[in-house]
DNA sequence: CTTGACCTTCCAGTGTAGGGGAAGGTACAG
DNA sequence: CTGTACCTTCCCCTACACTGGAAGGTCAAG
């Protein structure tokens, strides 16, 4: 399979194949007489973990650390539960981050959408921030 | 004041000073005979502003235009308020995201912390995502 | 006279996940 | 022989908000 038709099948493009070789996600194919990229069938599989993994909201770097595990013959499993465990700690500090900041926001707004041209004043740039 | 004693009084870096005056979100001040910057009482109440502002998850773009707006002695209000009512727009757009993100890692976690080893296929390297 | 605390400019790097495009090799159809 | 559709490596660019460091000028104290 060269590259071309791996991307195709992964729904990834040439350079994101090469990016993800360079970046340790893939190890460096077998290439062809005239210098190309020969890939097995194993590298779609590979391709969809990926994007399942990224669809997870993992990181690249993170991914390669569960792949290597994967590469040295042992099962990740229990390196996966605790990303995922690390990963939706994260997740819900991230949302009460953003809830704390849109109620900010919104009382902001609030303020603005009641226009009080004599709380305006040019030394504060704006009263309503 | 000095670039340092500003800094100090509104809490940030003289670096972070330099790159607001070279982003267009300080103007470009007077400069005492040997060369160093000379700040007006004002500039305190300015960095104030992007203060709150950035509190307010606005973009040093963002920032740069409202004071652009001031700057030329209009006032700011309904630009702000439009920009705060696409802000929590977007706001509540990237926390519907993270949502459902979580949810769906929530999902993969539950499902890693009741291991099945039969479940285990090395060829979709970790069958918990 | 020197030390140290300031200040100046400018260049480069941080992290994330690739994208753009140049310059050149390869394979096959017409 | 030429067009075209691939492929190769290489380096630079994107957004965001700074941060680090080099090389050098200024000023007051000891």
């Amino acid at each position: 399979m060269r590259i071309g038709e791996a991307a195709v099948a992964s729904g990834m493009t040439t350079k994101t194949l090469r990016f993800y070789e360079a970046s340790g996600l893939l190890p460096a194919t077998e290439r062809a007489t005239n210098g190309y990229r020969d890939y097995g069938a194993d590298t779609t599989a590979r391709l969809d973990f990926i994007r399942r993994s990224r669809a997870a909201g993992l990181t690249l770097a993170q991914i390669r650390d569960i792949l290597q595990i994967r590469d040295v013959g042992e099962a990740p499993c229990m390196h996966v539960r605790d990303l995922l465990a690390r990963q939706l700690a994260d997740l819900d500090r991230q949302i009460a981050e953003l809830l704390a900041l849109r109620a900010t926001v919104a009382e902001f707004h609030d303020a603005a959408s009641e226009p009080d041209p004599a709380a305006c004043d040019p030394d504060r740039i704006c009263s309503y921030l």
